[in-house]
RNA sequence: GGGAGUUUAGCUCAGCUGGUUCAGAGCACUUGCCUUACAAGCAAGGGGUCAUUGGUUCGAAUCCAAUAACUCCCACCA
């Protein structure tokens, strides 16, 4: 039968992932074995698979694979998050598009779209996932707001109100006037741009003199309720205990002197808007000033925006600097760079407001979290993300966790008719806690209003690893016993505080223990230009085409080949042709291999056996040297070596050293050996490349369907020997030698020549060096050879006797450099043994080695000047 | 403003506790090959003052200090 030269992933990826899921070869119950856990960080349930959940979800399957041909009971929980504000911002516009306003729908209507949405695209990505081949349990796919997960949320929330750490107050927050809700700290991304400063004058209150402030925010003087300035700033010691008037508003204000000011900034002097900024919130709380709040939620100004209300925020600062200028209340505007923050889902201004909020206490729990990561119970890779994680949470503050929006875990707090409410996991024990609280016993459902906002997005994912195995609601099951704490956590940096620590926070307030031993921080995805891949600028390939054009096995190579942790990933798609080039060269082996034809009767030859041998060896080697690459997840390393031990080695060395002559048989026990290895080396990149490695140990072993690579047993190092590693290196370098000198005199392959060696070694791989150099054997000669060209490995000479004119000076050239280059080497050897303070110092084995160099090189010399001699 | 990190070949990166792993790998490049597994290939090559400057040391890519450039994180400077 023929098979085709070029290996086509398409069928075969489609055959070998149904078959996994046929039997059932992802799902894990817990058993005897040792538990291997890792959970996925879920994508957003609406989200589409990027370069980003590309890399991180390879790196997943690669561990969890291993660790399961490595015995263990791997699994690996999928599922999605749901996302709120992203989602809900989809939703609404997806209603909009339909005509339909948000406003108008009750909040069970507008559920009843929302989860249309999510059924609709919830399963895209995880779809997209099975095409990169991950081993995913999918029967225990969880959606952070399925039963099992909203119910844990509910429960969480109300224990941690119980305990007091959850409480609700005003404060300040971040509004994001997009999506009309509250966001986290963390939510909010703080951009460079550039604005302007605009310098206004503030008229004194009765006088003809002003004072000049500067600000980047005019929009917000309606808001004004003083002006401060430095206590001590000699320029404005003449306005203590005056008031201004805030142009264009009318309104008069207090000046304030407060330490807060710097001085050096604009004029020294600040307007103060209590109502939009965090800092003249401090200072209005101090100072007692009123706060006039001058915007509507979706970031318009309200009625306290005189003639400009209901205009835009920044449609408004450019009518107010109109106005202003016209008015003569404008001294200048210069350029200005400052930060500003955004919201991290919606792109919108952040606009600092005043509202009533949940939040939860961080403090205490932050100090158990630090705890574990510090004392290495929990190990970071790369180790220099503790240093991020102890600055974050040694200065956390409290997290805001309502957000006011309906896509998400309703807040179980009910208000009552009379004020006050009461925080309960349902309607009933709501109802009952309230005829507690207000000793009414005829209050009814529907006297309790349920608080109308939902919890952040993170308040669900925080408790991801337990809540999957319904470690909340039932904390001593049998699942959560056997699977927790998982192992290995993969992620994004970017997340280490809204996810990372919080899941720490929750393992160790729920479970008394870590949700994990390690984590692998994964690096960004860069396209070839430095820049973050990302939709805006349209810089990321879709990973499904790159699947479909370079197969998947050749795109998880790709992403993994130049992916160490921690470091930002250029990704380019040479790499993923790599990759595919790779997967091509694995089916041609495998194709010339599966071409001989076995002889039974015929013996097993020295070479061959030798050749096995050194093969062996060096397997070995390469393997203790690849178990210790992953024992410190240099993923990318293991699979450099993996990929060279094949490439190279196998492919270009053993399969050339066995290679019967054309259409000549192949012993059996070499046969058998060798595919014995090529299998071994299947299963060790099985991981790295699910799918063509499980077609070819198909092809391989001629083995019945009930059979798969992914249970296969995963090879571990054995000792090897190492002499025959050296011995064949030693033999290598003769054949390149050889090939070297065809190659500089266009000597053709063909062309069989003689090989002498000076001296009478004689190499176990004599017989190798013969096939693969196409001489006619090796004669050991005891002195040097006339009419030849030469090289040298080592101190040992070797010529080739050559019939045709030999360019005498070009010879004589190189063996010149060479002498020249060597005397220098045992020069510089010299040097080093002639000092004493060397020789004294310096431990005994490094000085043997000096000598050892010293000698050699003598006797190289000694060579090079010989071989010179009989040129002349 | 505070902190962390990076700088080694054209590109992407290894290089651990200073000395035979010490100047490496892959890709790219050059030359020659359509050799009966593979041109998505084979063979052979070229290529680096280890950012700069000092210091420690018998010895520095490696340790220390300063400088420069870049990256990231954190922080309420209007």
């Amino acid at each position: 039968m023929e098979i085709a030269s070029k290996y086509n992933p398409r069928a075969v990826e489609e055959k070998w992932y149904s078959f996994w899921l046929e039997k059932k070869l992802f799902h894990s119950e817990p058993d005897r074995r040792k538990p291997y856990t890792v959970v996925i960080p879920p994508p957003n349930v609406t989200g589409v698979l990027h370069m980003g959940h590309m890399l991180n979800n390879t790196i997943q399957d690669v561990l969890v694979r291993r660790a399961r041909m490595m015995g263990k009971n791997a699994c690996w929980v999928p599922g999605t998050d749901h996302a709120s504000i992203s989602t809900e911002a989809k939703v609404v516009k997806m209603l909009a598009e339909r005509g339909i306003n948000k406003r108008d729908l009750s909040r069970d209507e507008y559920m009843k779209y929302a989860w249309e949405w999510k059924e609709k695209y919830g399963g895209i990505i995880l779809n997209q996932l099975r095409k990169l081949g991950a081993s995913c349990d999918w029967d225990r796919t969880a959606f952070t707001m399925d039963d099992i997960r909203y119910e844990s949320v509910i429960r969480v929330f109300v224990d941690l109100y119980n305990k007091g750490l959850i409480y609700r107050g005003a404060r300040m927050v971040n509004w994001d006037p997009q999506a009309l809700t509250a966001v986290s700290d963390e939510e909010v991304i703080y951009k460079e741009s550039h604005g302007k400063l605009f310098y206004l004058k503030y008229f004194v209150d009765g006088e003809d003199k002003y004072i000049v402030v500067a600000t980047t925010r005019p929009e917000t003087i309606m808001g004004d309720t003083a002006v401060c300035v430095h206590p001590e700033d000699e320029r404005y010691q003449w306005l203590k205990g005056k008031k201004v008037i805030v142009p264009g508003v009318g309104r008069v204000v207090p000046i304030i002197m407060d330490e807060y000011v710097d001085r050096e900034f604009g004029t020294g002097a600040l307007k103060i808007t209590p109502a939009h900024d965090i800092n003249d919130y401090n200072l209005g709380m101090k100072y007692s000033l009123d706060s006039i709040d001058i915007f509507n939620d979706n970031g318009t100004l309200n009625d306290n925006g005189g003639k400009y209300a209901g205009m835009d925020r920044f449609a408004c600062r450019k009518a107010i600097m109109k106005d202003l200028e016209e008015a003569g209340l404008v001294e200048k505007i210069e350029d200005y760079e400052n930060k500003v923050g955004h919201s991290e889902r919606t792109d919108a201004v952040i606009e600092p407001k005043l509202s009533t909020q949940w939040f939860m206490k961080m403090s205490d729990i932050a100090k158990k979290a630090l705890e574990v990561v510090e004392d290495g119970t929990i190990k970071f890779h790369p180790e220099k993300f503790k240093n991020t994680y102890r600055h974050w949470l040694e200065n956390i503050k409290d997290w805001c966790i309502s957000r006011q929006l309906w896509w998400g875990h309703q807040i179980p707090a009910w208000y009552l008719p009379e004020g006050g409410f009461v925080v309960a996991e349902n309607a009933d024990d709501a109802l009952r806690l309230a005829k507690e609280k207000t000793g009414n016993a005829n209050l009814t459902a529907a006297d309790l209003r349920q608080d109308s906002d939902c919890l952040d997005t993170w308040f669900s994912s925080w408790l991801w690893p337990l809540s999957l195995f319904n470690g909340i609601l039932e904390p001593d099951n049998d699942e959560i016993r056997y699977y927790y704490p998982t192992a290995d956590l993969i992620t994004a940096p970017d997340i280490i505080f809204f996810w990372v620590a919080r899941m720490i926070m929750a393992g160790e307030e729920y479970a008394h223990q870590v949700p994990f031993r390690n984590v692998y921080f994964t690096g960004i995805v860069r396209d070839k230009l430095g820049r973050k891949m990302s939709k805006s600028l349209g810089n990321s390939p879709d990973p499904i085409e790159l699947i479909n054009k370079f197969g998947a096995d050749g795109v998880r190579v790709g992403m993994l080949l130049t992916a160490p942790a921690g470091n930002d990933l250029p990704f380019d798609e040479a790499l993923c042709e790599q990759g595919r080039n790779f997967s091509n060269k694995i089916w041609n082996a495998m194709r010339l291999v599966k071409g001989w034809s076995v002889d039974e009767n015929l013996p097993q030859s020295e070479e061959n056996r030798t050749s096995l041998l050194w093969f062996e060896s060096h397997l070995n080697k390469t393997l203790a040297s690849i178990e210790d690459d992953f024992s410190k997840y240099r993923l990318s390393n293991a699979l450099m070596t993996t990929y060279k031990l094949v490439w190279d080695d196998f492919c270009s060395w053993l399969l050339e050293m066995i290679k019967p002559a054309y259409q000549k048989p192949i012993d059996k026990a070499t046969y058998d050996t060798v595919i014995a290895l090529f299998e071994k080396l299947m299963c060790m990149l099985h991981p790295f490349m699910p799918f063509i490695t499980e077609e070819i140990w198909h092809i391989l072993g001629e083995r019945p369907d009930t059979e798969s690579i992914m249970i296969a047993t995963m090879p571990k190092a054995q000792s090897f020997d190492e002499n025959i590693i050296k011995d064949f290196e030693t033999a290598k370098e003769v054949i390149i030698g050889v090939r070297g000198l065809r190659n500089s005199k266009g000597i053709s392959p063909k062309e069989v020549l003689h090989l002498c060696e000076r001296g009478n070694g004689g190499n176990a791989f004599d017989g190798i060096i013969i096939k693969l150099c196409n001489i006619d054997g090796i004669e050991r000669v005891a002195d040097k050879v006339e009419n030849a060209l030469s090289f040298m490995v080592g101190s040992t000479e070797y010529y080739v006797p050559f019939s045709q004119n030999i360019d005498k000076e070009a010879e004589l050239k190189k063996l010149e450099e060479e002498l020249k280059y060597t005397e220098g080497f045992l020069n510089s050897v010299m040097k080093k043994l002639s000092n004493e303070r060397f020789v004294n110092n310096a431990p005994e084995k490094v000085v043997a080695v000096e000598r050892q160099k010293q000698a050699d090189a003598e006797q190289k010399i000694a060579a090079l000047k010989a071989q010179i001699e009989a040129l002349k």
